[in-house]
RNA sequence: UGGGGUAUAGCCAAGUGGUAAGGCAUCAGACUCUGAAUCUGACAUUUCCUUGGUUCGAAUCCAAGUACCCCAGCCA
């Protein structure tokens, strides 16, 4: 199908690992995600699950799921499930069981007393107000500990007496000794072994003291045999404790570090505390809200994996920080569903049309293809009678210029059934349009390959005795595109159209054995996917994923 | 002169000394039983952050600048 894709450039890690393999550092390749089971993961962590799964299938490597849980303050079994639940959704096959990095906890203890051995870690018993001290700043280098100098015995005996629990939490760390004038920050003998008597998620009560992520990193990565170990920009700076660390410890072939550029996309909100924030104040309804970016609510929106997965390739992988526009996220979106989806005819704002010629008790029943992209979705038969439901925008008492849909003395296609003339409509004492008489001509049925005249415009239509009634939730950015997703204090500017329920929303009765998580293209409304939450047996609620574009626009008054 | 990064179109992004890929968006046209989709075309050439330099030739090399991002958690 796809054999005249075209050659897509590799990208710059794809570069690292070519050299890599072609000059014998690594023979095969091992990535993993490892994220901090601390919340729920969003599209940013989507593109690097993708990113290290997508190298691992294409190198034929192996890919593993890895939970850093090194700090028990913040983790919790919950995150792990949704974890999990979202890691597997995504279709991102990890090798073997899940990892945590809380089972090497004893390898780490004795990496540590190795480098102590080595003199290459010291117990510390500064207080973490004097470790800022000494550590200098920016622009200053930082002061030796009094303790640096500590005999290797006295730090061993110190270290395990730690362990065994013998100090007060944060009375003790263990530092690496490495360089405390480091124009790196991260050199300056950073602490890697913290005591802290916390119930850990895996472990318990076993570890009174927990390693540091900048420690424990590259001894999960080495344990693991990860090649290229494959993190955000921001851990730059971290390369050379990494590098250090793997190499202090002797690893053969030990792992890499790569960093590339977080995804971020325009008017969306990313960023964990923000998401918090939202989901504390009651804004949103819940971590899975269909306008929140977590994977939870992109899955609950209607969003599918190959869709992000096809995101994800287009956006490509570089170190550049940058901000991709949402309307590439809804291309794929729209893409992926466009063959997938079945297209229904559905009324958002709806206003009677009866056809004064067709007879009064009629009923019949047009065929129509369920897609008509793709004939292997089959066919179903829609009712027809006198009176249906249309769109308010589909008709105008004071057609603009190019309007091709109803207006009096105009005829256009109802899909998928005939073609109608409009005779005459009704107004309200308000001036609304309450109801819109047509005539229908026989001959032009569809199906009948009736090509006497043509017509501008097509519009669909639901038959009122068998329409069902169903809610459709119609969604905005919620930030507030004219000024900014954040204001100086930190507080978001919300959308206060973000959310639109439509009660009233009238669909075609082939919809009947909808399911939730089931996906439609609503024709001329874009895709829509049944709530997983809200749906009842007797009543659905839909959610638009996106909407369609649309070309045509009425002149503003 | 703290260190580490990054600058190519409205937005992503290839390009690694031989004359600026591709996608999204946008605009035009064709087609159309969705004003969708599809198809065709347009869209960086006093041009690759700026200014100098090297070279037959520079987005690519050199020099000096500029802008933006990250780093001073016993978080990850």
């Amino acid at each position: 199908m796809d054999n005249n894709k075209e050659v897509v450039s590799k990208n710059f890690i794809e570069r690292i690992i070519d050299k890599d393999l072609e000059e014998g550092t690594y023979t095969k390749v091992a990535t993993r995600f490892p994220p901090e089971p601390n919340g729920y993961l969003h599209i940013g962590h989507a593109k690097s699950i993708l990113l290290n799964y997508g190298l691992a299938k294409k190198y034929n490597g192996t890919f593993n799921l890895r939970f850093d849980d090194t700090n028990p303050t913040k983790e919790k079994t919950e995150f792990v499930d949704s974890i999990i639940k979202d890691v597997e959704w995504l279709g991102a096959h990890y090798d073997g069981d899940v990892k945590f990095a809380s089972d090497y906890f004893q390898d780490m203890y004795e990496a540590a007393v190795k480098l102590i051995k080595k003199g290459k870690a010291y117990v510390c018993d500064l207080t973490p107000e004097q470790i800022k001290e000494y550590r200098g700043t920016l622009t200053e280098p930082g002061q030796n500990s009094p303790y640096r100098d500590r005999s290797i015995e006295e730090n061993l005996d110190l270290f395990e007496r730690m362990k065994n629990g013998e100090f007060e939490d944060g009375s003790k760390v263990l530092r690496a000794k490495i360089d405390m004038a480091s124009p790196n920050i991260n050199m300056r003998d950073p602490i890697i072994y913290r005591i802290a008597r916390m119930t850990h998620h895996n472990t318990g009560d076993q570890w009174c003291i927990y390693p540091m992520y900048d420690f424990a990193h590259p001894i999960e990565d080495a344990i693991e045999h990860i090649t290229h170990s494959i993190c955000t920009l921001e851990f730059e700076d971290h390369r050379p404790l990494y590098d250090w660390v793997v190499r202090e410890l002797e690893y053969p072939e030990p792992p890499k570090q790569i960093e590339f550029a977080k995804l971020y996309l325009t008017n969306v909100i990313t960023g964990k505390r923000y998401i918090k924030r939202l989901v504390d104040q009651g804004i949103v309804d819940g971590w899975d809200d269909p306008r929140l970016v977590t994977i939870a609510a992109l899955r609950r929106r209607g969003f599918t994996p190959e869709s992000l997965k096809n995101f994800m390739e287009l956006v490509g992988v570089a170190k550049s920080n940058s901000s991709v526009d949402y309307a590439m996220l809804e291309y794929c979106i729209r893409d992926d569903l466009k063959p997938k989806a079945p297209r229904v005819m559905a009324v958002l704002d709806p206003i009677k049309l009866v056809i004064d010629n067709y007879p009064e008790d009629q009923v019949e029943y047009l065929e129509a293809q369920v897609n008509m992209e793709n004939p292997e979705l089959g066919v179903k038969q829609i009712p027809f009678c006198k009176e249906l439901w249309i769109d308010r925008d589909d008709f105008m008492e004071e057609p603009p210029k190019k309007y091709f849909r109803l207006f009096p003395g105009n005829e256009v296609r109802l899909m998928n059934a005939y073609f109608v003339k409009c005779v005459g409509f009704e107004k309200d004492e308000d001036g609304k349009i309450t109801v819109v008489h047509c005539t229908y001509d026989p001959i032009t049925k569809n199906g009948t390959g009736f090509t006497g005249r043509k017509v501008k415009g097509t519009i669909h239509w639901v038959p009122i005795p068998f329409a069902k009634k169903v809610t459709a939730r119609l969604y905005e950015n919620l930030v507030d595109e004219e000024k900014g997703v954040y204001n100086e204090d930190g507080s978001v500017n919300l959308n206060p159209n973000s959310l639109t329920v439509i009660d009233n929303c009238y669909i075609e009765p082939s919809i009947e054995e909808a399911k939730p998580g089931d996906s439609f293209q609503f024709v001329r409304n874009g895709y829509f996917c049944v709530d997983t939450k809200d749906s009842t047996e007797d009543h659905l609620v839909f959610n638009r994923i996106v909407s369609l574009k649309s070309s045509f626009k009425l002149p503003k008054k």
